[in-house]
RNA sequence: CGCGGAGUGGAGCAGUUGGUAGCUCGUCGGGCUCAUAACCCGAAGGUCGUUGGUUCAAGUCCAGCCUCCGCAACCA
């Protein structure tokens, strides 16, 4: 069928995950698409090389260990225990599992980092800037959101260190080139642009690559007050795997690389498009050949995130509904290059619909039909009509669209083919139907080649259906008591051996009642939030900053004023321009809450601010000071006070 | 004027190089009875965001406008 597959290595990877807390069904759906993808080129005959795994250093480890009491390490073992055990449970068939706490990566990380070093790619400096704890990431103020971390939205503190750098810059034309010429290296198309125009034309910026404010890392060898900062680390996982050294890869290196596509999210394209392709050239290794970065699945509208409290996970789901139904439920479901939304009312409609009424019911009724009237032993076809080579055309049909819509990672529209397989069978019995030839004793050949045919086209969908829903594949395979699974197998309509007996069919998916099923929703958040609530408002919340001395809080000066008019500012979305009362005149402040309050609603207030912050020009506007607000999570409120406080009263 | 994408029957989406507007779900009607109240057929329902232009002919090309979205910028 696909000679030149035959043994050919094809490697596809996942993002590693980052070990920082339980990921939720959003997060699962990438190692599903891959997964599907990686078990159709094997199924073509490619050596297949899927790997997934977990990023496990940084700061931000560091700390929730410590919240939990816990040594790092224990930490994520803990965590990657739990993202391994969400891969298993959607039976996912990635061939290795890295963590980058593995000794080998780690090793390989520093020699790595050394070899640049080396050659002069990796130079020390010194960074001076604002830094988000959490995020690990440096800011310059030019880029701060509200003088917050543009990531994650928390305080940045200024802080300076010593650091290496990569230089970007030096590989920025050799970059552009290989993107220009190389035009499905980037995927979707407009993920292209954006990179392009965004980052690579404007001119790129060396990039930090350690790190001495923490010890959570990978040591730089030669200087061990340094910490490998994530990219070298992270990104490096996919080559570490397969045994690259610079002093002289092992085997599976030389087999594997450069890998086939690199499958991520949409937000960390930059990083796979960008540093880590010129980490490579610097290595004078090869480029991956593609990446793609996969939209997301949101819950209803909104992202999904734990303070929201829409949050679903993988095996919870995998519970109420099962396996296949799930990973059909986000192969499907999930379109090509917008956002997908998952929500209970499609989870059921697509269930029901597809895969109880559609297929389950096709494989049910097919061989219900035969064991009543052969007694379940399927006849040899020996009439042919035309009907029956059209239905033997639509599935030569459907092997040929699954092909090209998994080439182009059109995963749902590969789905979809092999669904309308199915009703396509359930047209041919209407068509024929069976019922009416069971009745004239001399048209039973006729039966028993109609029958055969609909039994070899449910074997069809049974090949086919093998990357998305790998345990129904098994599930068909033993109802039509056979065992000839081969991709090869479909290359000519009739494998299927006449005089197999069957026995009775047993429903593949069992139709659900939404009535019940939100029941048991209800049921299962209830318990998921009396157990583990404890553990995740933990995290959320906020470690607490660095010691100061209340000589360091007395340079602060907090005043109290009065909100004299409120406004947004034209071109942004986040920010509205206050005008204060500060007690010696007028004093205007932006502030970026927008998302949070109408400006009509705040005149009048009294509230805090930082009155001996050094102005600053926000989209134009001159800000002179920083209104106090409290946050937690995705939940901003001013903070007013008693407006009978005198305007321009200090705290203290 | 930062870069780019999108606006198609109730919902979610397809619509290659311009030539009768399709699919899935839902609704209504019919058929069938092998099957998981499943299956098959048919119907209703869209002036394809808006305005103007090119053309014998535009959802499909061009220009302007409106609205969403992504990336960037940006929230002392």
């Amino acid at each position: 069928m696909c000679k030149d597959c035959k043994g050919k290595p094809y490697y596809i990877s996942t993002a590693i995950a980052y070990t920082s807390r339980k990921p939720h069904i959003g997060n699962s759906y990438e190692i599903v698409l891959t997964d599907a993808i990686a078990r159709y080129k094997r199924m073509l005959g490619y050596d297949v090389f899927f790997q997934t795994g977990t990023d496990e250093h940084g700061q931000k480890i560091e700390i929730y260990a410590q919240s939990e009491g816990c040594t790092p390490k224990e930490y994520v073992d803990k965590v990657a225990g739990e993202i391994r055990d969400i891969c298993d449970v959607l039976n996912t068939s990635y061939d290795y599992f890295i963590r980058t706490t593995d000794k080998d990566h780690e090793r390989t990380v520093q020699k790595i980092f050394k070899k640049l070093y080396e050659q002069g790619d990796i130079y020390k400096g010194s960074y001076e800037g604002l830094y988000c704890t959490p995020c690990e990431s440096f800011w310059t103020e030019s880029q701060l959101v509200d003088g917050k971390c543009p990531d994650c939205g928390r305080e940045v503190k200024a802080a300076k260190e010593e650091a290496y750098f990569l230089k970007l810059s030096k590989y920025q034309k050799q970059l552009e080139d290989y993107i220009e010429s190389h035009p499905d290296f980037i995927y979707p198309e407009s993920r292209k642009k954006e990179m392009l125009n965004n980052f690579i034309k404007p001119g790129l910026q060396d990039l930090c690559v350690s790190r001495t404010s923490f010890k959570w890392g990978i040591p730089v060898d030669f200087d061990p007050d340094h910490v490998v900062y994530v990219w070298i680390d992270a990104l490096s996982n996919y080559i570490t795997s397969l045994g690259y050294d610079p002093d002289g890869s092992g085997e599976n290196y030389k087999k594997y690389w450069p890998a086939d596509v690199h499958i991520i999210g949409k937000d960390i394209v930059r990083f796979h498009t960008i540093y880590w392709p010129i980490m490579l050239l610097a290595l004078g290794e090869p480029l991956p050949k593609q990446v793609y970065g996969h939209p997301w699945l949101l819950f209803g509208e909104d992202k999904m995130s734990k303070s929201r409290g829409n949050v679903i996970y993988a095996d919870e789901l995998v519970k109420l509904i099962g396996v296949d139904a799930v990973r059909y439920y986000l192969l499907s479901e999930m379109p090509f290059a917008s956002d997908g939304s998952i929500t209970y009312e499609t989870i059921i409609e697509r269930f029901n619909s597809d895969l109880a009424n559609t297929l389950g019911n096709l494989v049910n009724r097919t061989i219900a039909m035969n064991n009543k009237y052969f007694g379940g032993v399927v006849q040899e076809p020996n009439t042919g009509e035309e009907l029956d080579s059209e239905l033997e055309q639509f599935c030569y049909d459907t092997m040929k669209k699954v092909d090209e819509c998994i080439d182009s990672f059109h995963i749902s529209d590969a789905v979809e083919a092999v669904m309308n397989l199915a009703k396509r069978c359930n047209k041919y019995i209407d068509e024929t139907t069976p019922w009416v030839l069971a009745k004239d004793e001399s048209l039973k050949p006729r039966l028993g080649t109609v029958l055969y045919n609909l039994l070899e086209a449910i074997r069809y969908i049974a090949v086919l259906v093998e990357p998305f829903m790998p345990d129904t594949c098994k599930k068909i395979f033993e109802q039509i008591n056979c065992d000839i699974k081969s991709y090869d197998s479909l290359e000519k309509f009739g494998a299927y051996k006449a005089g197999t007996q069957l026995s009775n069919p047993t429903p593949l998916f069992v139709r659900i009642d939404p009535d019940k099923l939100y029941a048991e929703i209800e049921e299962m958040q209830k318990k998921s939030a009396e157990g583990e609530k404890s553990i995740e408002e933990v995290e959320e919340i906020e470690p607490i900053a660095e010691e100061i001395s209340i000589d360091d809080f007395a340079k602060s000066d907090i005043r109290v004023g009065k909100v004299l008019a409120c406004e947004k500012v034209k071109k942004s979305k986040k920010l509205l321009k206050f005008t204060l009362d500060d007690g010696m005149g007028e004093r205007t402040i932006v502030s970026g809450i927008a998302q949070y309050y109408k400006p009509e609603e705040l005149v009048g207030k009294s509230v805090l601010f930082v009155a001996n912050l050094k102005p600053v020009k926000l989209c134009g506007v001159e800000s002179q000071g920083m209104i106090l607000s409290a946050e937690k999570g995705d939940s901003l409120t001013l903070i007013t006070v008693d407006s009978a406080i005198d305007n321009g009263s200090k705290i203290v």
